[in-house]
DNA sequence: CGACTTACTGTTTTT
DNA sequence: CAGTAAGTCG
């Protein structure tokens, strides 16, 4: 190793960096939390520290626990890091939460009843797995649906609490107060399936920490610096996780930036950031606020739009450049010229000599890109969605539910998904016989049905066909060792009839799946082990493969989070689509913070050219809805944009002019627009038409009791359920159950 | 058992 | 509108 450290010019990442960013780079010792505004450079920053750690000899590469939320970001730190001392790299523990914990587990699996070789579930086998066990307690899954009670379960395990932790009062009446049961009953049938779901990555080595401190002590030991990208998107678990790896040391580097935490609705607290200086004694905060990235006139539209926020620690960005273009805000007829107009703005910009690649259009949600694609794809203009993502396609699951069965024969889910896919004549009837077989004798689906071959419990044909899948499993699991993988699939995709019943099908995206598959199997031929691609598909998500090529770029706010381009376009900057009606619903003003957040997000993107806009009206469901400018088009500083409407729209003013400082939300909501577009417009619900006044907001939240009737200005009528503070749900009549803040219904 | 019909319900955001 | 779930018939 010696050697290896003499080749290192000690000096070269600290002689460009700025005052600020050296110092966070030189403390070395104790809690630092490094607050990095975006654009700053906190990458460099935090694979100048490492560096810096390991060539003072202050840790070896094994000393060091590097977390990342993405692999992405995981990805470019290693690389940067092994540009500044090579190889060592790979010592480093570097990684995902998620993979590292994956990686802990896997070593540790015995200690909380699993194999080594447990499987890691995605979405769809959780929430098929959930179905099940309340369809076992007999609760109707129109009522609760069963992604409902995944996600409770989920945000349980996010703050890092097992089912006997769980407060039930919490819990309510979600599936009529069993839910306590069913976490219970999922936690058991996932051990028996020696599987885990990602929120157990976590949790599960929470429990092993707390109840064997023999094997925390020995990673204490051998991890003596931990340093954290990203901070304030750390939830609860994660949060305990890094406090006990850290121990007494608390030589712990957190680098984040408050105003771009957007993961609260997946758990993260932007209370762990937050609290940092109190939570670790001795903290040092270094502030990263030079800005390299964007011109004047973004970042002074980005500074004045976050500033609306109040719960925030506050920097203040400044950047050596010019002021550049300022920003352009227009406003369009309808969503479909919206996109028009974009396109022919980006071809107008590529004829400048601009480089596709250097572009991109950020939304907020993901069904937002189809009208850019449709539009792209109408003038040939060569585009890629980020985030579409390849493994969560039918074929590739069901293709990889093979591989996971071979591999893993008690892994009921995969046997159940493929079962009889193709078709093999096995339906409901005898996948039933082969449960009542698996339930009586104890075992895995797969071992019954080997059982069950031998007996005459199932009708010939039936008995043939399963005979003949389960031959060829066995078969599949000998050659397995023998051959690559990616001949490996190819062939049991082959074998197996999944391929050909593709080629069969006439429908018209069967040629894409084909060509899927076989991008799989290209994809496998990188990977040195089956098992080595079964966890990495399990914990990547294709999102992350890097923006290279000559296309625009088109994904949502959340995905372009640590990415930069020269020209940004944001569209449908509407009130209820940015910000979303659906998050200030449920959180109210700490949900409209977050908005912005992601507001300020998008705008920090840019670093030259920057295009907001908005549409009059918009089709939603089928259904042309009318919309007002969103209250951050408002917020942009007159001084750092140009408005640029097309005919007959105008940004008008929003007046508000009633309800200001609902409840306990403290935000504005209940617009009356005036001077907008030809004739007045309000929000068009569906469904249920919202009453535009005589009604007053309910303004304290203990008036409510479950059981209650209410009425919501754009849901209706409904019954409450539960009340978790301010937050009610409540089943409406016509639009289901729904989260609300108490501020938003009142008593009929 | 499976192919076909109809009803309904939903859309954030992701490791 | 679109994708899925449940329901019906051959």
């Amino acid at each position: 190793m010696s050697n290896d450290l003499l080749n290192i010019n000690t000096n070269t990442w600290t002689e460009d960096l700025n005052a600020s960013q050296k110092e966070a780079v030189k403390t070395l010792d104790g809690p630092l939390l490094v607050l990095s505004g975006a654009g700053t450079g906190k990458t460099r920053v935090l694979t100048s520290r490492l560096a810096e750690l390991v060539s003072n000899g202050i840790a070896k590469p094994w000393n060091i626990l590097a977390v990342t939320f993405t692999n992405k970001a995981a990805r470019e730190m290693k690389m940067r890091v092994a540009s500044l001392v090579g190889p060592m790299v790979e010592q480093v523990w570097l990684g995902t939460f998620h993979s590292l914990a994956a990686k802990m587990l896997r070593r540790h699996a015995d200690l909380v009843g699993l194999r080594s070789d447990f499987t890691i579930l995605d979405i769809d086998d959780q929430i098929r797995l959930l179905k099940q066990l309340m369809d076992a307690e007999d609760i109707d899954p129109k009522r609760w649906p069963p992604r409902l009670l995944g996600g409770a379960i989920s945000r349980w395990k996010d703050r890092g609490l097992p089912p006997e932790k769980v407060d039930v009062a919490e819990a309510g009446d979600i599936a009529n107060g069993r839910v306590r049961a069913l976490y219970e009953r999922y936690q058991a049938r996932l051990i028996t399936l020696n599987a885990v779901d990602f929120g157990d990555l976590l949790l599960h080595m929470l429990q092993v920490f707390t109840k064997h401190p023999d094997v925390l002590a020995d990673y204490q030991n051998r991890i003596t610096h931990i340093m954290v990208d990203e901070y304030q998107d750390t939830n609860v678990a994660q949060y305990l996780w890094l406090r006990l790896l850290t121990g007494n040391r608390n030589n712990l580097c957190c680098v984040g930036d408050d105003d771009q935490s957007i993961y609260g609705w997946r758990g993260a607290e932007v209370g762990n950031i937050l609290r940092f200086e109190s939570d670790f004694s001795g903290a040092k905060t270094v502030r990263l606020e030079e800005n390299y990235r964007s011109t004047g006139h973004i970042l002074a539209a980005a500074s004045k739009i976050i500033a609306h926020n109040e719960k925030r620690l506050g920097k203040t960005l400044f950047t050596a450049a010019g002021d550049g273009e300022k920003l352009r805000v227009n406003g369009y007829w309808d969503g479909p010229e919206e996109a028009r107009s974009i396109a022919a703005q980006i071809e107008s910009l590529m004829r400048d000599g601009a480089h596709l690649s250097q572009i991109s259009v950020l939304v907020r949600a993901g069904f937002q890109t189809r009208e850019f694609e449709e539009r792209f794809i109408a003038i040939g203009l060569p585009y890629r969605v980020v985030g579409a993502r390849f493994y969560e396609r039918a074929e590739i699951r069901d293709a990889i539910a093979y591989l996971r069965l071979i591999a893993q024969p008690a892994d009921d889910l995969a046997f159940e998904r493929i079962i009889n896919t193709p078709k093999r004549g096995l339906g409901t009837a005898s996948l039933q016989t082969i449960y009542i077989q698996a339930r009586s004798s104890d075992k895995p689906l797969l071992a019954a049905a080997i059982d069950l071959v031998q007996t005459e419990d199932l009708r010939p044909s039936a008995r043939n066909m399963l005979g003949t899948f389960l031959n060829d499993i066995k078969r599949w699991r000998n050659l397995v060792t023998t051959m690559h993988q990616a001949d490996f699939v190819k062939m049991v995709l082959d074998e197996s009839g999944y391929t050909q019943m593709w080629q069969q099908d006439k429908s018209p995206d069967a040629e894409g799946r084909l060509e899927n598959l076989i991008e799989l199997v290209n994809a496998m031929q990188d990977f040195d082990s089956l098992p080595g691609f079964l966890e990495h598909i399990s914990l990547v998500t294709d999102g992350d493969s890097d923006p290279e090529h000559g296309e625009v770029t088109l994904m949502t706010l959340h995905a372009a989070k640590g990415l930069e381009f020269d020209t940004v376009f944001l569209p449908g900057w509407e009130e209820g689509v940015f910000p979303s009606q659906r998050t200030m619903d449920e959180n109210g003003a700490v949900g409209l913070e977050e908005e912005r957040r992601l507001a300020y997000v998008g705008i920090t993107r840019a670093r030259r050219n920057l295009f907001i806009s908005f549409a009059n009206s918009r089709r939603i469901h089928g259904q042309w809805q009318s919309s007002i400018p969103s209250r951050f088009v408002q917020e942009l500083p007159a001084d750092n944009i140009v408005e640029d409407m097309a005919q007959g729209i105008r940004l008008g003013r929003v007046s508000v002019t009633r309800f200001e400082g609902v409840g306990d939300n403290g935000f504005k909501q209940g617009y009356s627009e005036s001077g907008y577009g030809p004739g007045r417009r309000r929000m068009v619900t569906r469904r249920v038409e919202g009453v535009e006044s005589g009604w007053e907001p309910a303004n304290d939240k203990t008036e409510f009791t479950p059981g209650d009737r209410v009425f919501h200005q754009k849901f209706g009528m409904g019954n409450i359920l539960t009340i978790d503070g301010s937050k009610l749900l409540i089943s409406f009549d016509k639009a289901g159950n729904k989260k609300v803040v108490s501020g938003f219904v009142r008593k009929p």
